[in-house]
DNA sequence: ACCACAACCTGGCCGC
DNA sequence: TGCGGCCAGGTTGTGG
């Protein structure tokens, strides 16, 4: 579900957090604990010192080298919510706050769920560079994203070219880049390569000032829907009129997944 | 090493 | 109303 914009608006709903204490941490679901390198001792009685992202994931900095990073799959919520709201279902995880507040991981198809780290850098590793980042530069880019012959739909879902990219923004960054999903990396020209760098920061930047994409299940932590659903240029709109050209947008199966486009602009 | 694809889950929607 | 089929913001393992 969420992508970076949906994870950074999450993010800045709780950054009020920092400076809270956690009091006491529930797993409902033991399934959705992906790594754990702590225990529950260490993490109760600990101090929320920061509210981090990582591409597609939340960070907890609990201080003392100790992070609880949240991946929300398709379907994750985290959800600050007062201690007497009822369990709701599909809930697999109640962190205990100070000040009678709960934070609380629901998930209904369980792709997501919580990691507990020490060591941050390791576990981030494999990640690609951030694209809002003013590192992000188009020379790294291109090293990265055109290894292989693949499809630029694929590399760009793959989150060790550029993090936090899914499949709704890689639509959205192939049409305002105004190229064909189905291209090859490796027959990308130069200037094909620096129009879908920009068009990278440029939808993600975008879409993070509005909050995000609601498409179906996405809510930030005080349950807010983002506003970004709206804006979207190919996404969801197959058979609508392309914005560009008015030519009916299309849907096609790439890399296993839906992919929109407008076979007119997009080349 | 790369790439395509199935699998992991549950729920919602559509057509019969 | 009920059931089957298809679809869904992601990642990972398998096999070619």
């Amino acid at each position: 579900m969420p992508e970076l914009p949906e994870v950074e608006t999450i993010r800045r709903s709780l950054v009020r957090l920092a400076g809270r204490r956690i009091t006491g941490l529930t797993i409902l679901r033991t399934d959705i604990v992906k790594k754990n390198d702590l225990s529950i001792e260490h993490i109760t009685g600990s101090r929320i010192a920061e509210v981090r992202r990582r591409g597609k994931y939340l960070v907890m900095d609990l201080g003392a080298e100790q992070y609880l990073v949240v991946h929300f799959g398709m379907t994750g919520r985290l959800l600050l919510v007062a201690r007497e709201e009822p369990i709701a279902l599909h809930t697999h995880a109640v962190i205990d706050l100070e000040g009678g507040c709960n934070l609380r991981y629901q998930d209904p198809r369980r792709f997501g769920g919580l990691s507990f780290v020490r060591d941050i850098e390791k576990f981030f590793s494999f990640l690609g560079p951030e694209p809002l980042d003013p590192s992000f530069g188009v020379r790294e880019f291109a090293i990265r994203m055109q290894r292989g012959t693949r499809q630029i739909k694929a590399a760009l879902l793959d989150q060790r070219v550029v993090a936090g990219i899914g499949n709704i923004y890689a639509d959205e960054i192939l049409f305002a880049a105004a190229l064909h999903p189905a291209r090859r990396v490796c027959e990308l020209t130069e200037d094909e390569v620096v129009r879908l760098h920009g068009a990278i920061k440029q939808v993600i930047a975008r879409a993070v000032e509005y909050r995000g994409t609601t498409f179906r299940d996405y809510r930030d932590g005080l349950n807010r829907p983002g506003q970004f659903q709206s804006r979207l240029s190919v996404y969801g709109r197959a058979g609508e009129p392309c914005p560009r050209c008015g030519e009916p947008v299309q849907r096609i199966v790439l890399a296993g997944r839906s992919t929109y486009h407008c076979a007119t602009c997009q080349s």
